[in-house]
DNA sequence: TAAATATATGAACAGATATTCATATATACA
DNA sequence: TGTATATATGAATATCTGTTCATATATTTA
């Protein structure tokens, strides 16, 4: 079957009201992109690691880099994600960068999906 | 500067302590992947749409097809990897599949990741 | 049982993404 | 000012991912 032909099921008549009325209540393309991106930057082991590291203490990004066994490039492109996300913030301290946690919701994030996983 | 060479930083005796410490603290790989994975499964507009249509209502995927204007074998695709994830359930009626959320954990999750987006 | 309808699925392809390597930038300090 | 250290970043690459197309499977109904 040839999707140009078919935009509705059969019983086109029963189902469109609340197919239109669905489809109404999605929130705005913007948000639905946003929302989608914030989640796809928790969507990594690699920045997952990161956060799990900061929930226990702010860190120049050599030491992180220590603490999870990968080379300082892999987690400085990181880092530059989750910044931006405003996942975490950063700070100068001589030569070092220190990293932390922008706020407390990313604990809530976290927690929330971590939850998740646990009752399955 | 090579990786190879530079396991820590300078100030070696000075963090060591304490990156052993969050090291130590991470949660099992398993935990971490399955933890990414299920972030990873909200972390495409697509699969945000359809999670948002359930929300409002259970449908048949010729219908989600319909609501979010496309075709149903990406909706399909789509739903199988929801399905994996056990954010959503299916039941048959007739010819037709009927999908809905697993649980509201679902809704919880979606609400505390729009209110981080909103909050920025 | 044959035809129609609804959904699922494998293959192919295009676009996205994480890591590595090499190198640039920024700071401290001799 | 020159050297060493810490971090950032662009390019390259390999892998992953979402959509489409074609088709298979499952159910209903004539």
């Amino acid at each position: 079957m040839q999707m140009e032909e078919m935009e509705f099921c059969e019983e086109k008549d029963i189902h469109m009201d609340i197919v239109k009325e669905v489809h109404d209540k999605l929130p705005d393309e913007d948000k639905l992109y946003a929302l989608a991106e914030l989640f796809k930057v928790f969507g990594d082991p690699t920045r997952i690691r990161i956060l799990y590291v900061l929930f226990e203490s702010e860190l120049c990004v050599c030491d992180l880099a220590s603490a999870l066994a990968m080379n300082q490039s892999a987690i400085s492109h990181q880092l530059k994600v989750l910044k931006q996300a405003k996942l975490v913030k950063a700070r100068r301290e001589g030569k070092s960068m220190i990293y932390s946690l922008s706020d407390d919701h990313v604990r809530t994030m976290i927690a929330q999906g971590m939850e998740h996983i646990e009752e399955m």
